[in-house]
DNA sequence: AATGAATGAGTATTCATTCAT
DNA sequence: GATGAATGAATACTCATTCAT
């Protein structure tokens, strides 16, 4: 009666080395949380992207929260590497400024995912990245940079003195990250598209000309 | 075992008062929505917060997502009718901007619930707001009071005139939104305790200063 | 804050005279069962279709088990009158034989909600015609017209005098009753559009041919 | 407090035998749909019956609408391969017609959960026939058989040569289906009991008789 | 007679997680 | 390391019925 006869061979599937099933396991967990976030994306779902097992999620992960953290982890990992090749030393102080705001503009526009995991893990109250260590300790070069290349400026008497780089970089990146984050509610509301390419171009100058006017001497 | 004391009747509802029951149900799912969001907020939970029978959740809204797009059509409706008290028109075009900055800023730093839902909203494809006549007819009257506080500066030479008044109200409210949006990842992030009024404060001035600098001629 | 202002004087809509408005309510009922079932008709729907409050269902009817006996009542009521306005005994006996089948296929066929509603009610062990004094004291005048027929007919000595009239009105009702009741399946599987008008008229002469050729003396 | 006593241990599934736990759940599922249709099915029920957890029945067939097309399938595939092994090519014409009537009749009275599914199965628009790969293919074969019965009644001369085996096999089907799914109203509305096997086996002899002498030539 | 508001028990379904091999 | 089977607690939603006026 039964389907399965005793001697038929079980598929074994694992061709694949641990640490590639457990990399596929992560990749299709970004994926899926930055689609679904935390509480829409299901772990079954995950497993079914990674064509691994649901319970090899747990036996790498723990649990969901624990795979939501590494994907977290993983997602920043990435962004603070792009950020560290920005080589802003090697510019002077406004271009240094406009290719960060271009950075910035270009990684979100590219990384929608980025956003809804950024979002989602501040609508739970940071949880995650105060749990880890790893987000925890290698903090954004990108103050350093910003820093930096104020400071040129002031020298060189281009930009006022009195700006502090993290609130300089809270603004450019609230300037950037919001036009993204929200930007279906805005298109929707003021009936103008904002996710065209030319709209995005366009505020694109805008912040630039706001961001140098503003910091000018 | 049980909490209620043997004298107290069962909680009947008020009969009489429907609107009540409908507005207490709706203040519940704003509460409820604005700390969980749309996946995390339960009918249940809504229901109980109401004091109100589960059922007549879906009397008076159909459904939980129906729910969600009404808690969400009162939350706007909120915003728009503090905006339209804002009298831009009385100040003089300086002053007009620092207004719009604070309103801005203060309304976020208390209304964190309204942050939630807008982050959530964007993260559902702005599916809710597109549903809503309402939300879509009452667009903001910002722009318009922004606009014209723009043109009174360009007449009076103090304000440069290439400013796109939506490109410059979505820069300005990214930089609030943003800040209190992402506070508690940022201020884990870079050790620095952003919600603090002290540094509220400081990041006020900061964007007045880069805003006011990058609007003058 | 209440929308509905105290001196509003409530829509009085009880234009509707009592009869009338338990009347429109068994009729929605009877189109709600015939549609859905007794487990899948809703007693809301009832009202709604009946243009009634939910309320008055229950204050006419008691429960929907026994809005639903009603509706059976009627039902049984109504074919049971068209049946006594058949004068069979007009007719010579194998006239009366075509009579009543023809009569017998052409109801069903009108109202598939009779069938639904025998089917219903048998699924449920004839619960509500047991309980009906209505239903189990007007019993169909069929058996006796068909009675009749069928000694005319051995007397003039053309039908076989073993047939019981009970098992023969059974007999033909299956016959008339199963192709409607089971039509769809029958179409589906045997890939032949049985509620074709055609087939209809060709299923009912074989029937007739059957039926007159097997009581043949 | 515990209804459990220490010793019980809980019922853990047999998990090397998914198969066995498949089929235990589909057979509750034809017991309960057979009783309660469709709609008055319930799942937790059917798993309660299948000594499962309710969740497997998601887990095996998906839902409930799945569940009802597979017991459907099941209870088709079992009286197929009854009619299958029913060899009227045996008989000579008359007997092989008895036969098929004594068939059908023997199994509707040993197994009134088809007559109850094949009525919910109409109810429902032949819904989940139509959607079965299954029910559709495998048609019944008594098509055939009485197609070759009624070929040779007529090359013998004792049928006649104008019937239809289609139409013939729902006349019988038709005959032997009522009497069963109606019985209990009929029974009541006539007050004589047709479930009693006496009364069967009156009603089968006035079947064959009316039959045999129809097809007579 | 009529009405809208309110209720409680159910009902299919989902989901993260664990077991046994 | 890997797998399929199994579990329990939730979760949105429904429905017949009753209350108070």
């Amino acid at each position: 009666m039964s389907i399965v006869s005793p001697s038929a061979t079980k598929p074994v599937r694992n061709r694949r080395n641990p640490e590639v099933t457990r990399a596929s396991i992560l990749e299709a967990a970004r994926a899926e949380f930055a689609e679904k976030g935390l509480e829409g994306g299901r772990v079954d779902q995950i497993a079914r992207r990674a064509k691994a097992n649901k319970q090899l999620v747990y036996y790498y992960f723990g649990s969901k929260d624990e795979l939501y953290k590494s994907a977290l982890e993983a997602t920043y990992a990435e962004i603070r590497a792009l950020e560290r090749e920005l080589d802003l030393t090697a510019l002077p102080p406004r271009e240094a400024m406009v290719r960060l705001i271009d950075f910035s503009l270009e990684y979100l526009d590219k990384h929608r995912d980025f956003i809804r995991m950024l979002s989602d893990e501040n609508a739970h109250g940071a949880r995650h990245v105060r749990g880890s260590e790893m987000a925890l300790q290698t903090n954004s070069p990108l103050i350093a940079l910003l820093s930096e290349a104020l400071e040129r400026g002031v020298r060189e008497g281009i930009f006022r003195s009195d700006i502090d780089p993290l609130e300089l970089y809270v603004s450019i990146a609230g300037m950037t990250f919001f036009y993204f984050a929200n930007g279906l509610t805005l298109s929707a509301i003021f009936g103008r598209d904002l996710t065209q390419p030319r709209a995005v171009r366009s505020y694109r100058d805008h912040i630039v000309k706001l961001t140098l006017a503003g910091l000018g001497a």
